[in-house]
DNA sequence: CTTGACTCTGTACATTACTACAGGGTTTAA
DNA sequence: TTAAACCCTGTAGTAATGTACAGAGTCAAG
């Protein structure tokens, strides 16, 4: 059976050695094998994991969510509404920060507008804005 | 002269008192007069200048960027093209935040628009998609 | 056999923005 | 006068995600 480094899989992963190693340590990877010199010993399902884990972070999930759902992977009595109601909360989670940022883009936005550009900073309604009371 | 203690301007400003000296500690505002006791004394334009901070952060703003208008608006050089400048780019970054958002936001919604939501994980085609070979 | 590239553990640091004590002294209101 | 409510400094911890050593051992190529 082939057997593969810690630097074989991180690069597999398009990631460091030292983040594999953090991701075993978050228990979001297993305590792989040791050689009797004490490496690290990988099989190959090790690099898809790590790249499940690239790929669910890309999607917005944290390193404790995906924790979760691998967790979720390997219970039987899981199905795929489990997973898709992660998926849904995530859509919704992402969704508030959206509509979070773009009231401060708005609002930015209006102070931006109302600046001319040019002038001393006496004059700059976004500094203004800024020492208003609130409204 | 009314000189207002840190529980006062922290009120005041909607902050807790440990904030408002971790705010000091960062530059953020000047070191207060003491008091003979060693109570910090504060006038009535500190609570201005920490409501400065506090709406900029709500508009986006790192204390580090706010730290920037700040000082910013203590020279004399500076006009508002300045502040303006600073104003644009934080919009973009907004923007960019965003454009990455709603892209995540559209891969899981066509993830979770594949799934019926029903049956074992084994079917599950969000997960499939996050244990794919990369397009 | 030597050299360079790898790997090991353990710890500490980076970032951002706080928050929480511990162990004191001070002010205020009843 | 006394108890509650403040304030002080200094240190350390939190969350999330890594990154960077130091000091030592190991493996592979030439």
């Amino acid at each position: 059976m082939t057997t593969l480094t810690i630097g074989k899989v991180a690069k597999a992963a398009g990631l460091g050695v030292e983040t594999v190693r953090f991701y075993e340590r978050q228990g979001l990877i297993a305590e792989p094998a040791r050689s009797d010199s004490g490496y690290r010993q990988y099989g190959p399902e090790t690099i898809r994991r790590l790249q499940f884990i690239v790929r669910a972070k890309a999607l917005g999930f944290t390193l404790q969510e995906i924790g979760d759902l691998l967790d979720l992977r390997a219970t039987p009595e899981a199905g795929c509404a489990d997973v898709q109601a992660r998926a849904e909360a995530k859509i919704a989670d992402i969704e508030e920060r959206i509509t979070q940022l773009d009231a401060m883009k708005r609002a930015l936005g209006e102070l931006v507008a109302q600046c001319r550009g040019e002038g001393p900073l006496s004059d700059c309604p976004i500094l203004d804005a800024l020492d208003e009371e609130a409204p």
